[in-house]
DNA sequence: GGTAGGCTAGCACGGCTGTGCTATAAAAGA
DNA sequence: TCTTTTATAGCACAGCCGTGCTAGCCTACC
């Protein structure tokens, strides 16, 4: 019994033997023979858990996702709407040291799996959960009118700023502090809650569109 | 005298070369051999004009970073300011093939410059380059009354879009095609103008304030 | 006690990488 | 015309890569 217990601790030890890696050396330094040095083992025993280096790519990735889910799912209960939304989106920004971990793995990840096709569909697993997480934010946000209606759009909108937010704070880490970008958040859901706002009254908006 | 004009034109077949791998088969398929070969050329060849693989890389961004600014800068002039930002931020998303391919290398670079030092000057320099761009846009727009007045927040914002755009279009061509990353950038100069507005009208964001 | 199988280690192979180096051909300058 | 620079080619080296493979250990089960 003990087992299969001790075989998914030592995939858990390798998964974090890679994300140190890449943490400190970047992706193309997580080889299968840099990843087993730093956990301790050899390529073999390491190849005895994961067949290929793909495989072993992506299970961390999953790991990683599943992390995200998890701490989305162990959120303590917010009625308020607002609050709520800024809760869950400071969730999905690298805001602390293990989610800036996760975030460069994620920009890692994307940018290898432009040319690894084993890694495509947990990319794309990858992108379609942060993007519904995205519509299910906007569609709890119109509920309590404060966003538009119109949620396809604002989908695209919230997504691309989350993910340009991470890449800007994985490039520049100095200037992009935690605080500015939960600046950046709060602006973007008090411009929706605007937007909710002047969508009830049409003339405002028309009055905009006929001074350009 | 055709001597350093020869180099010019080498060094720009080179370059194109680059592109054409790292378009085909991805920024780690940019090796010296592979690119000489793309080119007809043979290493030693290419070494003769380029030292290193880093300067060769550096080169071909720097090239892309050019034809951008040479984009911008031959732009047709534009009375209406809304018109003007549309037409800038066309040119900064990879709307056509030529930019699409621009815009895998400057994915591609992104987060190769990430663990390469060397990359790393040549990718602040893009990055500060689109930034200022995002924030002359605002300037432009909020002398116009069409966005509001602090440009530091809404650059930020605009800049993470833009990016966050560009990546999204680069992992999920099919999805985010020219039609709705334009879509999202209108949405996002209609929303800046109805902030605008709003900011004029305080009871109004006041209230959407208190209904939080 | 014996034995099958999970586990670990490590070597070897072929292939790719960047770069240093030398030798040859072409062109430019004297 | 002779010489010096420039351009091209290609080999060699050391190093890394992923993976296939074999040989032993160690533990659990019969």
């Amino acid at each position: 019994m003990p087992k299969v217990v001790d075989a998914i601790e030592r995939r858990r030890k390798l998964v974090e033997a890679v994300l140190r890696v890449i943490r400190r050396d970047g992706l193309e330094q997580a080889s299968v023979r840099n990843v087993a040095r730093e956990a301790g083992l050899s390529m073999g025993s390491l190849r005895h858990y994961f067949a290929s280096q793909s495989e072993l790519m992506a299970f961390a990735f999953r790991t990683v996702i599943d992390r995200i889910e998890s701490r989305l799912a162990t959120l303590e209960p917010e009625p308020d709407p607002r609050r709520r939304a800024e809760r869950v989106l400071a969730e999905l920004l690298p805001l602390d040291d293990e989610r800036r971990v996760e975030n460069e793995l994620w920009l890692a990840f994307t940018s290898r799996a432009l040319v690894d096709p084993a890694l495509r569909e947990l990319r794309d697993e990858g992108y379609d959960a942060l993007r519904a997480g995205c519509r299910a934010i906007l569609t709890d946000l119109s509920a309590a009118g404060l966003a538009p209606t119109d949620i396809d759009v604002e989908t695209g909108r919230l997504h691309a700023l989350l993910d340009g937010l991470a890449v800007h704070a994985a490039i520049r880490p100095d200037i992009h502090t935690a605080h500015s970008l939960k600046a950046a958040i709060a602006r973007h859901l008090d411009a929706l809650a605007r937007e909710a706002t002047a969508a009830r009254a049409p003339t405002e908006s028309a009055l905009s569109r006929t001074v350009r």
